[in-house]
DNA sequence: CTAACATTTTTCCAACTGGTCAAAATTTCT
DNA sequence: AGAAATTTTGACCAGTTGGAAAAATGTTAG
């Protein structure tokens, strides 16, 4: 499966400030692509690090290229040598994200019954909110900004395969299995109950208290969640 | 009840940057505190207005106070007159949120019964976000900060509340007129899945399409979580 | 070793940022 | 109306921001 359509960023990053040196032969036309070299590589996951800490932290806006730069330690003109534009590295990072986030998802299958499915799909994305908060609050913000860069891939992507589960729920419910109810605000309730956990971290420590806030906390919302919803979806007694 | 304690920030606003007029007696303490005029008032609501358009979509670092005095529909020195800083006018924003944005939770009433009072939370808090989105973005965005200026207030004044009325739902379970579960996660799931549709709107949409992405998702919302939470609180058949 | 390329640093810049200040324009009060 | 206060404006500033250019330094294949 192709890393969703990044559309360009897909550019081998150098190359672009290179000058061009076609004066030699102006012969081949998919010009030698020029292979990544195992610096390039490290510096660039050093970069998509650094700014995955600042843009989760203050939006796309609020995040600058110095700070990059500092969290990822180097030069401010170094990190640009990588990522030429401060964009280039929230797309890619946008795009990367946009895969593994929806992989949970993805793995809800449709010959699985209704209630295991759910249960550990809710289990993943509660681990992906414990383990990958930073990755949720980008996602997050970006959303709040009304995904001006990313709107398309939510149009496309996300929603193509929210609708494939959609129909998967849709079956289980015909069977019987599932409570008769929508599909896709079932999905967003997930989503919004999971990544609760990421996203208003400091609300939820806070109200918890010290005693409760711990790492404690994601147990506890995994038991409730489930509670939640099970009881929530199992149908009235069979007939 | 006073609108919770929004510390300093109270000041009169005027009266600042005002050449301290004491030349004439230094004999009354209190010093006149200056009676906020007509225009004083209308033109903070302005700039209120335009600032909680501006920071919730992108943000404290990411808004600026020019963008903030252009939507205000002045220039940015007469904004300064107003806000010597840009923190006030995101701290009064904050301050006065808070206190609207407790409101529902608030209204739970201990004397009722559990089902109309949390079903009716859900429509409130539903209605919140359906009515006043941008509000929930300015908190959401605040606590994808980490909260840092309003921290306190979280800890304090929210905190007391979650704990009074987690209070109330355990005398329910008590009473048997609920589930037993964790009353706290049971009020964040609500806060999640309700802020959901203002903070992800884009998404919401998205994922619905043109077809049901319409004014009816609240609606649809409201039905699928009544579904939700009632099944899933009920308690099990009384003895 | 060295030419060719890759990486890094230094210097620089124009636009933007939050904010100041005094003067001018306007409103309010008597 | 006229004085006093309030409000608005225009010019200005120092620091930050995203980014460009080019020189300096590494790295590596032949």
């Amino acid at each position: 499966m192709p890393p969703t359509k990044v559309k360009s960023a897909e550019v081998p990053i150098s190359a672009t400030r290179q000058h061009k040196a076609d004066a030699e032969a102006a012969s081949h036309p998919p010009a030698k692509p020029r292979p990544i070299t195992r610096i390039q590589r490290e510096k660039q996951d050093l970069i998509l690090e650094a700014a995955l800490e600042v843009f989760s932290l203050h939006g796309f806006r609020g995040a600058t290229i110095d700070q990059i730069a500092e969290v990822a330690g180097m030069s401010k003109p170094n990190l640009l040598y990588y990522f030429p534009r401060k964009e280039e590295i929230h797309r890619r990072l946008m795009g990367e994200l946009l895969v593994t986030w929806l992989a949970p998802l993805r793995e809800m299958d449709a010959n699985g019954d209704p209630f295991p499915e759910i249960r550990s799909y809710i289990r993943r994305k509660l681990e992906m909110a414990r383990d990958f908060p930073r990755e949720s609050r980008l996602f997050a913000n970006e959303m709040l900004q009304g995904a001006p860069r990313i709107i398309e891939m939510i149009e496309v992507d996300l929603k193509n395969l929210v609708d494939e589960k959609a129909r998967v729920l849709l079956t289980w419910m015909d069977q019987g299995k599932l409570t008769r109810t929508d599909p896709y605000h079932l999905i967003f309730s997930i989503w919004a109950t999971t990544q609760h956990y990421a996203d208003f971290d400091v609300q939820v420590r806070a109200v918890l208290g010290p005693g409760r806030g711990g790492e404690g906390r994601f147990e506890d919302a995994a038991r409730y969640l489930e509670q939640l919803f099970m009881f929530g979806l199992t149908p009235k007694a069979r007939t």
